[in-house]
This record gives C-alpha cells, structure tokens and sequence, in this order.
RNA sequence: GGCGCAGUAGCUCAAUUGGUUAGAGUCCCGGACUGUCGAUCCGGAGGUUGCGGGUUCGAGUCCCGUCUGCGUCGCCA
C-alpha cells in the first residue's frame, strides 16, 4: 500500500506519530506562508499542512495543487492550535503536518467537484459519472447498497437457501414486458433475449431438487422509465420447495425484520401488515398503497343515488362508482384555480370526466358548486361519511371503479406529500395479497395474466378458471414499503394440466404451448414439488432505505429516461462488419449519439 | 406515442411587458497574504442564450419545428 492510513481515520491518540496518506485534493486554502489542504478519500477527510519550514521545494509544489489531483503525502499527526478544531470533521481535532509531498496525478479542472454544495444537472453528473461517484452521498448510497445486499444473502445463507447463476442469454417470451434482444452470430436471423427475469430457470431448479434458491438478478426491461424504473435492475431473486404463500410471506417478513435492524436500527413487529387486493383498491385506489397515512377512498354510491345531481345520479345508474377523498385542511391552500389544475390532472391522465368537490366552511356548512342538487340530510351524510371538519376540502370522482381508483389514488398520493401526512423518516412494510388471475388485455381483447402466466389459482378459486376467471384470485403477494411494489411473488403452478389451461385462457393453443414453454410442461411432468417464491426490487430497496426517491441514485451506472448511458454513449452504432456477421441490414441510418 | 417543466459563461443562476455593450456568485488565470476550514483581498479571462426557421425597426424573452435532460400518462407478464 502506497498509504499507511485512510483520511477517515486519524484522532488526538495518533498525535506524534508519522504517517502517509493518500487521496483527493478537496479543497486548497492558500495563505502564501502556510497552506491548507483538505485531503480526501472515501473514508473522510483530514486537513493537510505545509508549512514554510517544510522546505521551499514542497511548498512550491503544495502551491500547485489543484482540486482533485491525486496526491501521496507523507507527514506526522498533530493536535490542532487550541480553539481551531473543526467540529464538523471526524479528524476535526487533528492536522497532518505535511513533510513529503508527492502528486501522483493531476486532473483536469473539473466541471463540478464532489464537494460542491449545489448540485450541478443530472446530465452533466451522468456525463462525469466518476466525479458525481466521488460525493459523499452517492458513496454512502452505495456502501448501503452494498450492506442491504450482504445482509439480505447472509440471511437467505442462513436459511439454506443456494445461490445459482441462470443465462442472460436466453430466449424471447413476447409475454410481459419488450424484450432487450441479442443477434445471434451463429444463427443468422435468430435472436436471444435478456431476462425480463430468470423466472423459468429458478422453477427448473425447484423440479430439479435445489429446494430453496436465491440469487442477486439483473433483469431487463424494455419499457419507457420513470424514477423508480430502469431499463436493467437488480432483483433478489429467491424460490422454494414444498411452500404455500404463507411460508414465502413468512420467509420475506424475516428478512425485512432484519433488514430494518441491521440498516436502519428500527424494531419491526410481525407479522407484517396484510391486505388483499380487493381492500386495497377499495380503500386506497392502489396495488401498492403508501400505509403511512390515511386518507382512504369513501364510497358515496348510496347518496349519490338519491341525488338530484345528473352526473352523480347516472355513474350509479350506470353500474359505476361515486368515490371521494377528505383532503384535510386543505381547503385553504386549495384555491378554486388549483382544484382546477387537479381536476384537468386527473382529466388528462386519467379519462376522467370531472372532479366534483366540497369546502367544509367556518360553521360547518358545505360548500360547493353542486351542493344545491343536494338536501340538507344528504350534505350531512356526506359530511359525516367522509368526517368533514371545517377547513377540509372533499374530492369525488363519479367514474368508473378503475378511473375512480387511479384518480383517487394520485390526489392522495400528491396531498400526502404536499400536506406532510407522515414522517418522512418513518418505514412501513406490508403485504398486498390475492391479485387476480387475470386482467382484460383490451388491445387483444383476451385475457392477460396479471402477474405472470406461471402464477397458481387460490385452491378454492380452481374451479372459477373454467366460468368465471375474472373472478379467480391467485396465490400472489406483493411486498409493499411506503407506497413502492418492493418486491412481488407468487406460488407457482406445478401441475402442467392446470398449467395448459392457463396458458389456454391466455389465448395460446396447444402449439403454442409447446413451443413456447414446452420444455417447462415437460419438466412439470416429470415430477414437480409445489413450490413459489418472489423477487425483491434491489434498487428500489436501497431508494426507500436511503430515502431517496430516484433511483438512478442508487445505481453506480443508471441510464437517462431514454435509456441512453451519457458517460459511454451506448447504445451506438456498430461497425459495417459486426452487422454483416449477423446478418443484420439497417434500414434506418442513425448517427451516432453526441 | 401523449402531456408538462427545463436548457443563458466550465458550473449554479439572474436579466422588468420585446429595447443600451446579456449580469452575479463560483470555477479558471495572475498577484497579495503564516492559521484557514465555503479563507480573504486586488486584477484578468471567460457567451453562436441547445439547434434550425419565423414574426418584428429590434428576440435570451413571442411563434413553429427539432434535440437533450427531468417528471408523468400509456406501457412495465
């Protein structure tokens, strides 16, 4: 080692003693005379001096440093002149008397430096990846990434579980999300696919007798981003033998328990919090709702029915739902030109028709465009249903049960952030369970798996597939922390009968079958344990743990929302010769990315 | 694919309703300074206002198109 010590480590009980350090130059406090250094690297940093009496030649050097070079300097520890400690540094108490001073490397003047206090644009940390790496916070982001990863495989270890690597070159499974493909060389005109998941390998691992598998999975997808979403991320990928959704639950229940003690220090009771899937829609608008908080969906159906109000009065009519939420206290903050931004929201992304609200004024009384379509006896149903105190503002959406859900769920979602209705800092897991089966694929109109094609039916639910599989529930549970899918599973089909009708409902004939997952019916048959198991968001794990919300931040080399990586410029052109290797002719010629 | 926000000096931002030579801090370069820790002080350099059109006597500002980044809807078994 070039150094004897890191720059996190030197206190008052190293003084007198030598050592050497190397690291980044941070920042350079010039006095002519004597000279400052704060030297930096990931363990901390320590101030650096160089004094006049160190000689002509170091101090001239010293006066070429500049932010970020990287330096090896070889000094004694010395207790800081009384009243200039830095309390603030975790070496505060010391300096580094410089009496060597060697530049290893120079750098560049930088376009920002690590230790700036205002951010510079994402694009530009993206561009100079190994600048914005070297912050604190991204640092720290990945060293808790690094422990949330240890823990989590020191856990499964403990608990028998075997890690396996499965092939990211594997083959395209048009269901699901669009595959990233890979040409074949060898087989002009074919393709390999990258794992949307290594779903089908870790259940041939289950048939072939491994029991209980786990393995840190990156995974591809290719969909259009968002903050909690990239193109590749990292799943903890875990199966089981001879298990119902209770013992996975109960597997996973564990691992957060420890997860929240080991990382955050914080006692979890469990088991964890459970709803199903019809309760959570019914009281939060969502398959993953934020428990942190209340400001659950009311159903005003039955008074809507007796209104004189036309559009209330004929969603019922019509078989659909009047369903509001109380924003409390918002009625204030909430002038008639923002509820309007919140009703053409609601509109535009949602097919919305409207959005019908109530102030809850002074002396109790509603106030409301529409209130005079309704009697006094209604007024106060409504305000005792939704328990309207003065101040409060009531949000309805006569819709549809979906169109109602999804608008409901993003008011209180953004009244939750706006309004501070829970403590930031707080965590809260649970349980979504009992998805349906399936959903309306309305472009094919057919049926799609809602979770994925391998997912088993309810045991009392097995009959529900042949008459009536919108009604089926599956054996499927989605982890949930503070309104994120942190992770989701199911209990797997292992009889390839039930299996084929699924497949079958799905739209896809026997041919189909065979050749698309023959060889998992195949391998159903020879032999298959009941088994399931779920995969854990990695990236989003370490977002909620850290308490970001981006998770770019949490991922070394993310990609921009366009899936571009701005540091190497991928994706990119190739050369003519890699193309005719494959077989490939582009009709459509691209520039390379600037 | 749709909607929205942003793009001005290396960086972070400002620039009145469309009006003089586009400013400030920081960084950079030079100088001064022996106890700072966002060092300070003096001087200097630094601009195709993302790009392309248009309107206008005049455009950073208004209009159209386009590129890039971010958010979001669709999408994400």
């Amino acid at each position: 080692m070039l150094r004897t010590h890191t720059c996190g480590e030197l206190n008052i009980d190293h003084v007198g003693q030598t050592a050497t350090l190397c690291g980044w130059v941070d920042t350079v406090r010039d006095f002519g005379g004597v000279n400052f250094i704060d030297l930096r690297d990931r363990y901390g940093l320590t101030q650096v001096v160089f004094n006049p009496d160190a000689g002509d030649e170091i101090v001239s050097l010293a006066g070429k440093l500049r932010n970020e070079f990287v330096i090896k300097v070889v000094g004694t520890i010395r207790a800081r002149p009384e009243g200039q400690a830095n309390p603030d540094l975790a070496t505060g108490e010391i300096e580094f008397v410089a009496s060597e001073l060697e530049i290893l490397n120079e750098s560049l003047t930088p376009p920002f430096t690590p230790g700036q206090r205002v951010l510079p644009g994402e694009d530009l940390r993206l561009k100079h990846r190994y600048l914005d790496l070297r912050r604190e916070k991204m640092m720290s982001t990945l060293v808790l990434r690094s422990r949330i990863i240890k823990a989590m495989r020191d856990y499964c270890a403990d608990n028998d579980f075997i890690d396996v690597e499965t092939p990211i070159l594997g083959r395209s499974t048009p269901e699901g999300a669009r595959d990233y493909l890979v040409p074949s060389r060898v087989f002009n005109g074919k393709f390999y696919a990258l794992p949307q998941s290594p779903q089908i390998y870790k259940q041939i691992m289950m048939i072939a007798g491994y029991d209980r598998y786990v393995q840190v999975a990156r995974c591809f997808r290719d969909e259009d981003l968002r903050a909690d979403r990239q193109p590749e991320f990292t799943q903890l990928d875990i199966e089981m033998s001879f298990v119902d959704s209770e013992d996975v639950i109960g597997m996973i229940d564990g691992m957060m328990q420890k997860l929240a003690k080991d990382i955050l220090d914080i006692d979890i009771q469990l088991p964890l919090e459970r709803l199903t899937y019809d309760e959570a829609m019914t009281r939060f608008g969502h398959d993953a709702p934020d428990l942190r908080f209340g400001m659950e969906i009311v159903d005003i159906g039955e008074i809507a029915a007796e209104c004189e109000f036309g559009v209330f009065k004929g969603t019922i009519d019509a078989g659909n739902f009047v369903r509001g939420v109380n924003g409390k206290g918002a009625a204030a903050t909430y002038s008639r030109k923002r509820i309007d931004e919140l009703t053409e929201s609601v509109k535009d992304d949602f097919g919305a028709k409207g959005l019908a609200w109530f102030r809850c004024e002074e002396d109790g009384s509603l106030f409301s465009p529409i209130a005079k379509f309704f009697t006094e006896d209604q007024l106060n149903a409504i305000k005792t249903k939704l328990g309207a105190e003065p101040g409060d503002l009531l949000m309805f959406i006569a819709d549809t049960f979906e169109v109602s859900c999804k608008s409901l769920y993003s008011i209180r979602k953004k009244f939750g952030a706006e309004f501070e209705l829970y403590d930031p800092k707080q965590m809260h897991f649970s349980w979504v369970v009992e998805f349906p089966m399936f959903e309306k694929d309305e472009d094919n109109d057919r049926w799609a798996a809602m979770h994925h094609p391998f997912t088993a039916p309810l045991d009392e639910c097995l009959s529900e597939l042949d008459d009536a599989p919108e009604k089926s529930r599956a054996k499927a549970y989605d982890l949930v922390i503070n309104g994120y899918e942190a992770g989701g599973g199911t209990i797997r089909i292992h009889d390839s009968q039930i299996q084929q009708k699924v497949f079958g409902l799905l739209g896809m004939n026997e041919q189909e079958c065979e050749e698309r997952f023959g060889f998992l019916l195949d391998a159903l048959r020879y032999g298959a344990p009941p088994h399931g198991g779920l995969a854990l968001g990695i990236d989003r794990i370490v977002m909620l743990f850290a308490g970001l919300d981006n998770i770019r931040d949490c991922i070394a080399f993310p990609k921009t929302q366009r899936a571009n990586d701005m540091m190497t410029e991928a994706p990119n052109v190739v050369e003519e010769k890699q193309l005719r290797e494959l077989g490939i002719e582009i009709t459509k010629k691209v520039e390379p990315l600037v």
